[in-house]
DNA sequence: CTCAAAATGAGTTGCGTACCTCAAAACACC
DNA sequence: GGTGTTTTGAGGTACGCAACTCATTTTGAG
């Protein structure tokens, strides 16, 4: 009836005593540290094994004294999802400091190969660990690989750089969210016939790219009645993004769907309310964007949009930290956990 | 350029020097121990304010010595939802240990008040926390918070006791996750009017029914061209739900949506295929469930399935025990982080 | 003013690990 | 067999806090 789970009241005496070796030995066989017999380094191994011995993390933290510093390496500029992962770095204060975690934020132009690059490579020393919104760029992959060697812990944070030798991605896959976007536009369609438009900032930016192809993907192959229209680059700006749309929907009288790919939603909405007006007789236009912000919340809410795809900042900001400290501590990541869903808000499961 | 998180580097003594008085006076004030002049508590809480002192939790945990131990009281009988909770807190045991945390699960009948009552009051010595499905009753309520008042932590799991003591509740909001189903049914049915389906197991469920209302709520405010039948009470079990189901889909031609309120998929799933082989013309019935499992997997790839609204049982898992440990500690809950959302699955977004 | 009770100071011990030193033992090589 | 090197044992200190004891001071009631 009952079921235990984990019980290791074993400590690292128990160890030394089972393998007949003193603390010293299972201390420097436990942190690799020269100096043993590789048959002694076996046998405190399989007295480790045999218990499954886990090493008391609050005593070990405790011993190692020195606090460990987490840098957040994020664009500058005003992105409201990048200000709501340092909020929740924010909210994540108390717990941060009962751990003796220190975390900065530092802002960079990400998207400056070479400046982001330098300021990886300034970190090296002062930091166990750094997560960072990446850009896939050779010298940004170089910079990373000199941090890992380096033996700073890294994980890429909503944009991913899987060339390098990151320990860990935090941030969800964009392909997927993409046929995700492209099933809920034709699905919302309903069966009308007729063209979508796809809004992005840029087809350069590697999330972006991935998003369309895979929102493409799903279209091509399921929704043979919706063609899709070249995509719009409005490079995450509201206005531009704004006439570029108003422009097209004046070109195409039979636009049934929508997707934006990036920001610049402000401006969409715009457009799409300003047709909506002049024409009130037309269905609306199935309205699919990504992230939940104070903006597409009102929109959903409204009933502008129609769905947000979103990857949860605030779980991306603790898993990142999370993820970087049990790495620092050599500790087994729960990958189930730090796994980034991709969600889908609609107007009554808004969080 | 750079924003730093947190850096409380003070100890108690720091605190002590600081509100003029020892060591073990601030301690007797942290811990609310007794002999302490009002006036100086006040003084020592000030320090502590002043400086957003944090106690070292990994200092604070290991001088503690004792060993913390939780209980899951959870369903006896094959539950696979159950099921997946027990084995997410299986792949926590390495993280459990490394903490010196005893996690047991326990199986009840959890529908026989007096029993569930029973197991919960037996708990109160041996657990420092319990975490708990809990049926909605008084007898229920009261073993809670007598759990509470001898001082053991309380978090109800997956489904709520509103109105007793406990100190967290780690699910879903079931209405706002009927009105999601809602919506989905609604949209995915394109403009099609005509009649709407809904299995549950029983209405007297707190669970589904809450989802039931959830469901009704938007169906009635925005579909009007859908209509709702009665519930069928399918006891959550394959068979008597696909009777009930073939049943009804044979008296009514003009059923476009239903929605499986909880368990009996399978059953579920097998009339809707059979109406499908047995005439071919017909439109696919819109189908929105519940829950992540194999099955539900595999009849969202096959199509036959729409979409799942799903709480996602490895975050509850973790969550609970997250939560009652920083309640044990005396930690401040993330909020946040430990809230369940409404996850909306479909095909390409299926984690 | 006296005496008991309450409040406080000073101190100790132990938790399990990291990290360090120094000496002793085992070993390899010539 | 002696040398130098590698391996091992023994032990200590420190980390910040919980939990405790005991002596001393302060307080309030009579």
């Amino acid at each position: 009836m009952a079921d235990t789970l984990t019980a290791s009241a074993l400590t690292l005496k128990d160890i030394a005593r089972q393998a007949g070796v003193s603390l010293a030995t299972v201390d420097r066989v436990l942190h690799n540290r020269p100096g043993v017999r590789p048959d002694t380094v076996r046998r405190v191994r399989e007295a480790i094994e045999r218990n499954a011995f886990q090493p008391h993390v609050a005593a070990a933290e405790l011993a190692r004294g020195r606090a460990r510093r987490f840098a957040f390496v994020m664009p500058s500029g005003p992105n409201p999802f990048m200000q709501q992962i340092e909020a929740y770095l924010g909210e994540m204060s108390a717990w941060l400091a009962a751990r003796r975690l220190g975390v900065e934020t530092i802002a960079t132009d990400v998207f400056d190969p070479s400046v982001l690059a330098a300021s990886l490579t300034a970190l090296a020393d002062d930091y166990d660990g750094v997560a960072v919104v990446a850009l896939d760029h050779p010298r940004v992959r170089a910079a990373i690989d000199d941090l890992v060697d380096a033996g700073t812990k890294v994980v890429t944070l909503v944009s991913d750089v899987p060339s390098s030798r990151r320990h860990h991605y935090v941030g969800i896959d964009n392909i997927a969210a993409g046929r995700t976007a492209g099933a809920l536009v034709g699905r919302l369609a309903g069966g009308r016939s007729g063209k979508v438009a796809i809004v992005a900032g840029s087809q350069g930016l590697r999330d972006h790219a991935e998003r369309i192809f895979g929102f493409n993907q799903v279209m091509a192959a399921e929704f043979p009645g919706l063609s899709v229209l070249p995509v719009l680059e409005g490079r995450d700006e509201d206005e531009r993004s704004g006439q570029l749309l108003t422009r097209l929907l004046g070109r195409h009288v039979d636009i049934v769907g929508l997707y934006n790919v990036g920001a610049g939603t402000q401006g969409v909405a715009k457009a799409l309310s300003d047709r909506a007006s002049s024409d009130a007789g037309r269905d609306k236009v199935v309205f699919v964007g990504h992230d939940v912000t104070a903006l597409t919340r009102r929109l959903l809410l409204q009933g502008v949009m129609d769905a947000a795809i979103s990857q949860n900042p605030g779980h991306e900001a603790r898993a990142a930290v999370r993820v970087l400290l049990a790495l620092a501590r050599g500790e087994p990541i729960l990958r189930e956990q730090e796994k980034i869903r991709i969600d889908i808000v609609m107007r009554d499961n808004l969080p």
